[in-house]
DNA sequence: GAAATAATTTGAAAGCTTTCAAAATCCGCT
DNA sequence: AGCGGATTTTGAAAGCTTTCAAATTATTTC
């Protein structure tokens, strides 16, 4: 200590107070030259709050959220505040203890891209009467009335469907994601309404749901390729169920997009590399996490108005995995790029 | 407050010394009924460490680093421990903000993936002292003599390059990484040493350094397709530069393997995937992350034996983008998988 | 120049655990 | 019943900040 009381140090460091010049650059120096660094831990219990924003997500590996919590990292980085990474695996009891656990850390907030059969709404209140902020990013549990980024599912996938109709498709199948998320549920309905709209029926089997995975896409599409007469395009709840039609397309000895046209949904980073490169709708991955990050941060600056839902807009990729059905003459083609639009409410 | 001392709930919690049945049962249950939770923050000032690890990396986005994340969090969660996730985007001066400002978290340890001109060494030292642990995993700063995880670069580029050459290509280029990175710089050692004992001599202009992503690739695989002789075969340092060597061939109306022979190293889940599927040399990011935290944690607890240096073994993936050149008969052909040797030292 | 007012600086408490030494209780034994 | 030793339980300190009220110093005003 160079010759001053404890509390002054604590303005000083904090601007809390004004402190006079002489007795201000002793301190500084006095930093500087011990490389005095105040511990995040008891800045944090006597704050009651710390500069950690908890981000609880499925798996890192997924290529999608990835994006996602760059986005949040980065513009929380920017505000000097760290994320706390936490995997769930969509495993409920998983995220249950993360949950648990993180609000013995006092974070500022939560991200969090809720697991199967989430009831984040009650963990929320015992966060939120500690003052730390929560938004849901992607999918939401049910009734969730909370903050919330997500991509314009529905919009996204009825763009995409009518894209599939307007290039001559009849008999359009679709793999949904696991129904109980919010977003394949959205999807899927965005896709039911093309149809209709087209005068299109969908067959009670042309509708399958899976996992978002490969494996899954793969299973599924098998089934769906083995009916008679076999869909002439799939629209898929993701890029990796989309992944895995094209997999077993390519088992079933037949080709894409000659055969089967595929459709997905996400745009992954590598998407535009697969053979052939997938048709897809693009959901700004690292936009919903720099979004979610934004909201948290307003929040916890005081913001205090109604709860904000955030839907951010989709824009259609054509590519290669689509054309038009072979049977039959193609009435229309359309090869511009189709953007739904974004909505805040 | 049901009935009992402070101290004595402390020793219920944490078992530090017997409580007599009735009491303890008194203490859990009250526990039990307001969900009492011990404070994160408080307990770390006091235990001088928590039960955070910091990880630095340099992108999330990267395909590669995510997976060893993930194998870093399962065990680091399994025993107890979370996440700190850090971007550096290998920018040394992020990197520093991370280090410097982690530390007063009082992690029981770091597990660090360094960016280009790391000097993690110094930083290592107060992190020491203060009773932390540090891992360097894939890559490692300059005169690192710490606990390191990495894959068998030099071996994993060296059998691949053997195949490449049995194959029948004479000319082959590589595209490095970042020479300064020393997984780039082992990457190459093998090439070149595979060269060598080919009898095989390399031009120095077929030595290319590229950042390890999909434009540096890009752009080197067009400056070395347009040589003339042009090269056969090209080794790129990661995947991402495979990919972009694969644009560039397409770009200039060549084909893969046709014309040029592409191998890529890092083996990402999406390779297989792609058009054509690539040939590269996988390693292992999720035991790569998953052995660093086992390490962390021996070290925590306890563990003060010399310096371990992990080499977790390669394995060569033979896909569609390698084939025997054109121009000349192809000699023999190596189908098979092979495998370079584990080692620890 | 003194008093009043404004501006700085300081001291001490509080936040929640863990831990060490001291106090209390238990147990067996005579 | 009383005593010694072993076992449990308790009290208080410490860990590092922030913050509030109190104390000190500077400044203004008459």
């Amino acid at each position: 200590m160079a010759g001053v009381s404890l509390g002054t140090v604590s303005h000083v460091l904090n601007g809390s107070a004004r402190v006079r010049e002489p007795l201000r650059r002793r301190v500084e120096e006095a930093v500087q030259s011990i490389g005095y660094q105040p511990s995040a831990l008891a800045r944090g219990l006597r704050r009651d709050k710390t500069n950690m924003i908890g981000m609880v997500i499925p798996d890192v590996t997924n290529p999608f959220f990835p994006a996602v919590v760059r986005g949040a990292e980065d513009t929380a980085f920017a505000n000097g505040y760290r994320l706390i990474l936490c995997n769930t695996d969509n495993d409920h009891s998983k995220e249950l203890v993360h949950l648990n656990e993180l609000r013995t850390y006092l974070p500022s907030g939560l991200i969090v891209i809720p697991s199967d059969f989430s009831d984040l709404t009650r963990q929320t209140e015992s966060y939120q009467q500690s003052g730390a902020a929560v938004v849901c990013v992607d999918r939401l549990p049910k009734r969730w009335h909370g903050d919330s980024v997500t991509a314009a599912n529905e919009a996204g996938a009825h763009a995409a469907t009518r894209h599939l109709v307007q290039l001559g498709h009849r008999r359009i199948a679709a793999i949904s994601g696991p129904l109980h998320l919010t977003n394949a549920e959205q999807r899927l309905r965005g896709f039911r309404r093309a149809m209709t709209e087209a005068g299109l029926a969908v067959a009670p089997e042309f509708l399958q749901e899976a996992s978002f995975d490969l494996p899954g896409g793969r299973s599924r599409g098998l089934l769906l390729l083995r009916m008679l007469p076999r869909p002439t395009a799939i629209f898929a709840g993701n890029d990796m169920i989309a992944m895995g039609v094209i997999q077993a397309i390519r088992e079933l000895g037949l080709r894409c997009p000659e055969d089967v046209s595929v459709m997905g949904f996400d745009d992954l980073a590598f998407s535009a590399l697969t053979n052939p490169p997938l048709a897809s709708v693009m959901q700004p991955g690292y936009q919903l996490g720099a979004t979610a990050a934004r909201i948290l941060l307003d929040r916890v600056h005081g913001d205090t108005g109604p709860a904000r839902h955030v839907v951010l807009q989709t824009e259609l990729k054509i590519r290669e995995s689509v054309a038009p059905p072979h049977e039959i003459d193609s009435p229309h083609r359309a090869r511009k790029t189709v953007s739904s639009k974004a909505k805040k409410k």
